[in-house]
DNA sequence: CTGGGAGTGGGACAAATGTCCCGTTTAATT
DNA sequence: AATTAAACGGGACATTTGTCCCACTCCCAG
């Protein structure tokens, strides 16, 4: 949910350091809750975050949000657009203060072509993407929410960061009243410890709550 | 929906062609309904689509399927294992009579390295599905299936292709009988031509809808 | 402090969707 | 032509989810 990439970052850090080919990477930065990337706008550089969260959504014009990911540390965003040269798909916002560095589109393409291992990684951020999507999409249309949600605070618990239930609901692609009503069954069925929201689920936990509901 | 992608393809037939480059690359040929890729199970190579549609599809364990794209000629699949080295995401089954060209994995990574031309036509692919299922996951979880599905349908028409309501219902993530449901209210509100499936809207909703058809 | 705004929690009702089921149509096979 | 399996269409009912609304807390700028 909350995606990072070490092995990006790394890289990125070593072109920014270096003299020549960082010539064009610079560092910017962001304070909580501003935008890097506006939907349907025109960029002309690569994010790579590499400090804070952003979320990565699209508004959709009936007033309402999808979140697609959390995007952390190594994270790149925009090169979508660097590839195929449209208008930006989604928005960035920084949900804390968040450093970038930018590389300019052109540059950008550039690198991938010098370095074969920048543009693997490159593949890979790709593929993961498309790997996690399609499973989240799939689980999220075909199960009730009260899996999804428990699949979500599950992570959640796992990664230790915490999101406002609006930035949930919107990463479910539900309503915050659904969200609640949801959780406050799972509650009442004291699948969740009263406390917090503090789950500490394995797959397998998952899988045994799961079929634990089906009977109930 | 249904995806093609000429430039691919002509790349991979020259490849094909060519006595050095093409030795490992074969033809192969399946009949309709049958089995490309088993969703889980482990492949060594990728395949192109040369001829035929299929499609791409993941079956969850309650027995109902979401299907993420119909893949035609030019298309690839395959290539996430390739990249990832995991096991399948997805089933991919022929809906007519197909035609591939398989790749062997490590030949496939090394011709992305030989010719940039090539690699920069799979980022471009890869770019173009993570755009793509963005943008519809995000309406098919905002707006209510009408919406959906009217685009669906207008989809379909403008490719002049059919599929059946079961696949029609597993692309968009709902049971078949909320589909033929969600039909018949549009067909009552004389939103459909009842001879074919000539989308003929009225109203601010053709307005809305042609707007979102666009980019699709 | 203090008023306002954002986030939260949930009741009541409406709308959308799923499940179960059965009769009809279609298409392919014998 | 007869038979059968699959696809189609839709009624009845249950469940899920959304919308609207209000009350409560918390926090911060004035």
């Amino acid at each position: 949910m909350l995606r990072t990439n070490t092995a990006f970052l790394q890289f990125v850090e070593q072109l920014f350091e270096d003299k020549q080919a960082g010539n064009a990477i610079q560092l910017k930065s962001f304070a909580a809750g501003a935008h890097l990337i506006r939907q349907g706008s025109i960029i002309s550089q690569v994010y790579i975050i590499r400090e804070g969260i952003t979320k990565c959504y699209i508004a959709e014009d009936n007033g309402k949000d999808y979140i697609f990911e959390f995007l952390g540390t190594g994270e790149i965003t925009g090169e979508l657009e660097a590839i195929n040269k449209g208008a930006c798909l989604s928005n960035i916002t920084a949900l804390t203060p968040v450093t970038v560095f930018t590389i300019p589109h052109n540059r950008f393409m550039a690198l991938l072509r010098s370095y074969p291992e920048f543009n693997e990684l490159l593949l890979k951020v790709l593929a993961a993407r498309i790997y996690q999507t399609c499973i989240r999409t799939s689980y999220q249309q075909l199960y009730p929410v009260e899996y999804a949600l428990l699949r979500l605070l599950s992570l959640e618990a796992s990664q230790q960061t915490f999101f406002s239930k609006k930035d949930m609901a919107a990463y479910l692609g539900i309503s915050v009243r659904s969200f609640n009503r949801t959780l406050k069954d799972l509650r009442e069925k004291n699948i969740l410890d009263k406390e917090g929201l503090n789950i500490d689920l394995s797959k397998e936990q998952l899988e045994q709550m799961i079929k634990r509901f089906e009977d109930a």
